[in-house]
DNA sequence: AAAATAAGTGAATGTTCATTCATTTTTAAC
DNA sequence: GTTAAAAATGAATGAACATTCACTTATTTT
């Protein structure tokens, strides 16, 4: 073993992942799942199919790593300006708005994470998750139903009577129509009462 | 032309019909649109694959038509015990029932359904969509927040509120697991203490 | 400038895909 | 039981698929 070994080598190309990642979410979004085919994404991306293979392991691995990716850096916007210790009121109006703004900002990046959700790769790429992030969460519900500004209710239903409803009416807005096939547009003032309509629900 | 043309013919077989949507719903549910082949579609059906072509146009018709009876009986369902004259707690309470009791019985299902609702299909989908149970919800809101007994809201607001939190709730227990991978089980004291916070988000 | 090594490639591999077609089977009316 | 017509089929088609491989190119250390 030489003590080089490390030292010569030609530096991956960062660009060309960033630019097949974003081939590949593109294509999903668009077409599905079925849609994203490696020869594909290899013409669209500006390479050659065999030059997938050097970054990535395989199709799967491919997908997965673009929801590690998508979801690392939703993640780390929306707890940016969070705190765990602030109060609740305080603590729920900056979490909602921080999402709010980034997934009407990423409406393609949203729809691929919520897509992949109900794909059989999330349970393989859930392993891979940070727990930092879902830890402040929880500690801050613990703390804030101890201090009895929240009602006591389990961490699931907080999170989905609290963020289900504006994921819901992003995925509307990102199709231009609602359930019933309208067209929707989904406006700041819209927003701005779901938030104190999930809030009226949960503080006691 | 004869007039025996349309008497003498071959029944269809819809068992044959249930057996390839039944398959191909599984089929999607446990590896995703791009695990559902036509040849193996075939094989589990119990049929040859020329046999699944008199029956649907392609693969994206039978998607299509699956869907449609997959909303068809849910709809079906929710609606039976709901009248949109119904006052406003009443209505949402056996509106709200409904859905989880469907949704709860029928997870593989309503895993199709929401998966579907990513894909490039739905759109197509949509327009076979008899509007006559969104018209009904639609004037049960309408009429509530005239008798202000619901807060002044948009439809798709309410929709939102109401409902996105039940069936975030029923994907995290299809998983078996919540948003952080933590081992998750609905209960029913889970699900009502959920619709009482979406009540009394709702109610003025 | 030579050597070393990873990045990158185009063409090829064998497989699986959706779909079709010539043919046979089943049914129901006569 | 003959006839008509749809139902059903197995085998075949060509396209598209994920992946590999022998090879070339670019870069850095020596």
């Amino acid at each position: 073993m030489n003590i080089h070994l490390f030292c010569v080598m030609r530096v991956r190309d960062e660009n060309k992942i960033e630019a097949l990642l974003a081939e590949a979410r593109k294509m999903v979004v668009e077409e599905g799942f079925d849609g994203l085919s490696m020869q594909k994404l290899a013409k669209a991306a500006g390479v050659s199919p065999a030059t997938i293979y050097i970054y990535f392991k395989d199709r799967d691995d491919l997908l997965i790593q673009l929801y590690k990716r998508e979801t690392d850096r939703f993640f780390e916007y929306i707890f940016r300006d969070f705190d765990p210790e602030m109060d609740f009121a305080t603590g729920m109006t900056v979490q909602w708005k921080s999402r709010a703004s980034y997934v009407i900002e990423n409406l393609d990046n949203t729809h691929f994470m919520e897509h992949f959700k109900y794909s059989h790769l999330h349970q393989k790429a859930m392993a891979l998750r940070d727990p930092k992030y879902a830890e402040g969460l929880k500690r801050f519900v613990r703390k804030a139903i101890d201090n009895k500004e929240l009602v006591e209710m389990p961490f699931e239903v907080y999170w989905s009577v609290a963020f289900a409803p504006l994921y819901n009416l992003v995925h509307y807005h990102k199709a231009g129509r609602n359930m019933a096939g309208d067209p929707f547009v989904l406006t700041d003032e819209m927003l701005l009462q779901t938030l104190s309509l999930v809030l009226k629900a949960l503080k006691p």
